[in-house]
Formats: C-alpha cells, structure tokens, sequence
DNA sequence: TTAGGCGACTAGCGCGCGCAAGCACCATCT
DNA sequence: AGATGGTGCTTGCGCGCGCTAGTCGCCTAA
C-alpha cells in the first residue's frame, strides 16, 4: 500500500509528484507569487495536476503558515433582521469571494455562553453591525484577532448616514407629498435598536425640517404593552395624520391600533413603514414602506473589510444607497388609483 | 527585543517557559490527554501560567495537527427561517460548545457562485437542513469533508415525523375543538418548501381522518397572486369553515383575503397559522397560531452531529417535540373569553 | 576566457500543535 | 543485588503549506 493510497487527501506534494516538479514550484504556480518566474510548460503540467488530482489547499495548513486565514467575520445583531439583510450578505459574500475571502456570518445570543465564533476561526477581520463590548474587544485580543470594524470606541459604518437614514426622508417626502402636515414618528422600544431608530428618527426630523413641516411627534411603540393603541388616540387628537414608522413591525403595529380603534387608514390616519418585509403587502391595510437597496451595502460592506484584512491605503469607500418608495393601501389617497 | 516581546501571539511554548515544562507537558495537562499521568503540582502551575499569559490555542495549528477543526457547519435553506430557529440554533450552539465543537451556519445562495463554506472551513461535519445536490456532495468529499447530514440519498432528519408534523395534528385539534368540522389545508407554493409543506398536510391529514373528519381541502396559496382570494371564495362555497395554514404567512394572506372579500374571521372562517411568528400577534385580526420549542430540535440537532463527528455508538437520539397552541382571534369562537 | 547576470527551479525552515516514543527516577518484588 | 513496573516528564516527528535562501545552467558582456 503506497502512501498515496493510503492517505485520502491530495496534497501539494502529490501534484509536485505528478507534475515532475518540487512542491515549491506547485505553490509558486497555484499562487501565482509576486517575484517567481515559472515557464509556461512547468505552469501548465502543475496546474493540469492539480485539477486532473483535485488539489484542494488545505485551508488549515496554510493559515497557519501564512497566518491569515482569509475568513472574515460578520457579527450580525440578535434581533431578526436577516430578511431584509440578504441580498447585502449575499453580495458581500460574492465580493469577497472574488478576492479570496469568505464570509461567516454569526449571531450570538445574548444569554448564550457558547465561546464567540471569532475564537474558534481566528478571523482575519470582525466586522460588527453594532459597536463591541470591552469584553469581547479584550476576547478578540486575546485570540489575535487586531482587525475589528468598528474599532473600539468608534460607531458602525452602518449606522451612520446615508447607511442609515436614506429611506426616512422618503418616507417624510412621500407623506408630505400624499398633502400630510402634522407628521409623528413610531419609534421601537427595542433598546438593542437604539441607535439605529435614532438615526431613521433624525433623518426624517431633518428631512421635515426642510419641508417647512413641525417637529415629528415621537412615540415608542411596543408589541403588546398597549402603547400603539396610546399612541393612536394622542396622535389623532392632536391633529396628526400621517405617521412615519421606523419599520414595518412598527408600522403594522400602529396600523393595527388605529383600525381597533375605529380608526380608518389611510382616511384618518396614513402609516408608512421601511424595509419592505414581506409583512408589509400581507397587512390588511397593505403597508406602504421604503425598500432599500442592500447590495450596495454588501459591497460597502465587502469593501470595507478588505481595506481592513490587506490594510490598503485606505481610499474611504463610496456609499450610494439606493432607496424608493413602495406605496400601497396604508397611505393611499382618495385620488389614487 | 526579546522573542516574547516581538511576537504576539502566546504560544504553547510560552506557556511551557513560564511553568517550567516541555511543551509536550503543557499540551498534555490542557487536553487532558487520557493515558497521561500529570502530577497535581505541575498540573497547576501550568494551568496557572495559561491563563496568567492568556493563552490561545491556535485553532488552525490545532486542526492542522490532529486533522479535526472541531467545526460544524449547517447549512440553511435559502428562505427565512431564521426567526423559527433562532432558539434551535442558539440551543445547538450550545450543546456543541460543551463538547469543544463551534457551529457555523451558512446560507448558500441559489445563484451565488461564491465557494462554498465547507471548502474554507474545513468543518468535520456538514449539516443540512435540506438534502444536498449531486455536485455539493462532490465538492464534499474533494475537500476531504466525508461526515455528512443527510447522508448522500437520504432525507433529512428535520423533515420527518415527529419534528416536522408535531404541530400540524395541534391546528387541526383546536379547529375541530373550537366545532369545525370541514377543514381545508393552506400550502405554501414556494417550490422550495415542498417536502416540509407536504410534511405538515400530511400529518394534518392523519388527525383529521382520526378525528372521523373528512379529507382536508388542499389549496396552493401565492403571496399576491391572487390565488388567496381564489381559495377563500371556493373553500367559502364548499362550506369549509376552517383552515389549517402551512405557516404564519399563508395564515396572513388567507386571512387577509377573506377580510377583503368581506367575510368575517372567524365568524365566517376561522384561520390557524404555524410558527408563532411575530405576524400572528399583529395581524388583524390576531392569528392563532402554533408555537413549537425548537430548543428540543437544536439538541436533537447537536447530538447528531456529535455522533457523526466522534463516531460514537450511534444510540438513535431520542426526538421529543413540544408544541402548543397559542389562541387568538382568528379561531376564537363566539363563547370564548 | 571568465565574471556576472538572469531565468527557472529546489531544498528546507518555520508556523503551533498533537502525540508517539523514550528516558530518568523511584518503589516494589524476586 | 538485580529485575520489574509504574510515574512523570522530555525529545522530537509530522500535519500541509508559504516563502526565503539558495542552486544550476545558460547567455551575455568585458
């Protein structure tokens, strides 16, 4: 029994084998390393090997001499926010893969003591949609993970406009333009949202503001706590009558409230929502909300953390995010078709 | 610059240094290596100069040298199930984190042509929530991946009784409960869905027949096809007063159409979804639904692929599943609080 | 003719760790 | 006394790969 067949798997030293050349040579081949000239015969026996064995790199191995593993981290946020984040994950992962990284995305649970995946992967780079904690900050150090997005004490790129805020000031524009006036704003009560509500909230503020219209009456708004239906009934006695939700959870939510409450929507009062879950068209009214472009966001997102893994001179990437309104039954006026 | 200075990262051998032992001795004590005999002395002061200096074992060095990376990876169908296995998964994590296993999970995307995760991971074991083509399985084994689950040309183990079917029979005692007598099935028409949807009617099926009720009604519903209103206005015809719906969305939409055509839920129809998303809470009206405990199926999960991974005895792990009603308006009937 | 340069490759170290083999030491048995 | 067997450790190989520091032959210029 030769010792190619008794181990299973195909090993740069077996293609070297096959190819007549040193292993170095296959290396040098299969990386196409800066500074090494291979002659074009030597090139193509290698890589005929390998594809003729089915060479596949062990990626162990060569993180450990490398040291890079070429994976990066994505720390997503233990609320649900994977519907509306699947076209950015994908297209991040399609990105990176281009440069020969991957994408692991990975959710903990906040009463969760399993050890952080960044632990188990020595990731080149952690990319969090939220800011770390000092704990996991000091984790990270502590298995060689240096590269973190955000950095400590810094915000997420996420978070911050136009990432954050571009679909907000549609939804005021888009209220505005239905002949709405007195706006409100349905804030979550989710404290693990704080900062993104906040940045939805101060976009639409802003965007009122420039519309000549009052400050928007904000409200938190919660699932089951009677707050929606508290909400409504201030919000219709002081005269609003279109209300911006930061999302469609939010917006279903408020909409429901009106409706038990003898309240017509869009007559009395116009909702609309963000993020164009598929909640939206199944509500009874159907919710209007503001679809937003995520590939865009992959990309940043893809862009962003390669800067970080291959420490490039750092051109601060563009961001266009791409947003529109989708309109339907919970702003709808009388002249509408 | 000494060479703990200039390095980083604390190695084995560092530790070895500060505790006054072989290497050998510090991998000895920290794996427990069974056959090792450490005495208590020495065990200790390694122990204590690991974690003074903060050790990390390198997990790629780890994987490289005993040829397991102690990963696992599921694999999760492209649609969003992520807000019904969060517990599932945080559960799993957790029963593999005790065994010093990590679980990632990743969700290929149908037209991405990123690679694969299981190429950069390595993990020990793949684990699918939906049996794998022809071409992943190959891809499988080229990258020396052989533990996986389902095996090649079996079903998987999520979609079989009683994980799949436990709360189907449930919606079809509460209708039949709440004085229902002729029920119809709503199916979800993603393709994708077909054995879990086929799972679900079929154990709807068998407590209706148990019950001496007659055939359920299967209808097909798209989300804005129009295909929701077809079924309400023929289910209403066929005198059926009860549907038992695939999931929560399928509840919503039927819901919803019959709301739109004028009839009343449950007056009319009563509606009983699946899942217990948070839609059924907000729906108008709310939507009764079924909560089932994943937490039972993510250690059903754990435990599989730990007997895969370590190649235990494979003592068939025993499956029990919990599941509940959760009422709300849509089948509340006239008497009920 | 010979030094020198260059293209095309190879030898081999080191990454950090698991683990087999071996070795010194001591207590017990013959 | 020497043989035996265990305890408690060390030495060192090998995992598969990246990459530095060469080697070797050939071609050109002095």
């Amino acid at each position: 029994m030769t010792k190619a067949t008794r181990q299973q798997r195909v090993t740069a030293a077996d293609v070297a084998g096959a190819a007549g050349v040193s292993r170095a040579t296959v290396g040098f081949v299969l990386n196409d390393t800066p500074g090494q000239t291979i002659s074009e015969g030597t090139r193509r026996r290698v890589l005929e090997a390998a594809v003729r064995l089915g060479y596949r790199p062990h990626t162990a191995a060569q993180a450990l001499a490398s040291g890079r593993s070429r994976l990066i981290l994505l720390v997503l946020p233990d609320w649900p926010i994977e519907y509306s984040m699947r076209r950015c994950l994908d297209e991040a992962s399609l990105a990176l893969d281009r440069r020969g990284y991957s994408l692991v995305t990975y959710t903990p649970h906040a009463g969760g003591r399993a050890r952080p995946l960044w632990e188990s992967l020595s990731p080149d780079v952690v990319v969090g949609f939220t800011s770390f904690g000092a704990e996991d900050l000091a984790s990270m150090r502590a298995c060689g993970v240096t590269k973190v997005i955000p950095a400590a004490g810094q915000g997420s790129p996420f978070w911050r406009p136009p990432v954050a805020g571009a679909g907000s000031a549609l939804q005021v524009e888009h209220l505005h333009e239905r002949g709405h006036r007195r706006l409100a704003f349905g804030a979550s009560d989710d404290a693990r949202l704080g900062s993104l509500v906040q940045e939805r909230f101060g976009a639409a503020q802003a965007c009122a503001g420039e519309l000549g219209l009052p400050e928007l009456d904000v409200r938190r708004i919660g699932r089951d706590d009677g707050s929606a239906a508290a909400a409504v009934r201030h919000w219709h006695e002081a005269g609003v009558s279109g209300v911006v939700a930061y999302n469609d959870d939010i917006a279903a939510v408020v909409t429901g409230a009106a409706v038990r409450a003898g309240l017509s929507v869009p007559g009395d009062l116009a909702v609309i929502g963000h993020d164009d879950s598929p909640l939206a068209g199944m509500f009874v009214p159907s919710l209007s909300s503001v679809r937003v472009d995520t590939a865009d966001l992959g990309r940043y997102l893809a862009e962003l953390a390669l800067q970080e893994a291959e420490g490039s001179a750092s051109s601060p990437a563009q961001l266009a995010v791409e947003a529109e309104v989708v309109p339907r039954e919970s702003t709808r006026s009388r002249h509408d078709g």
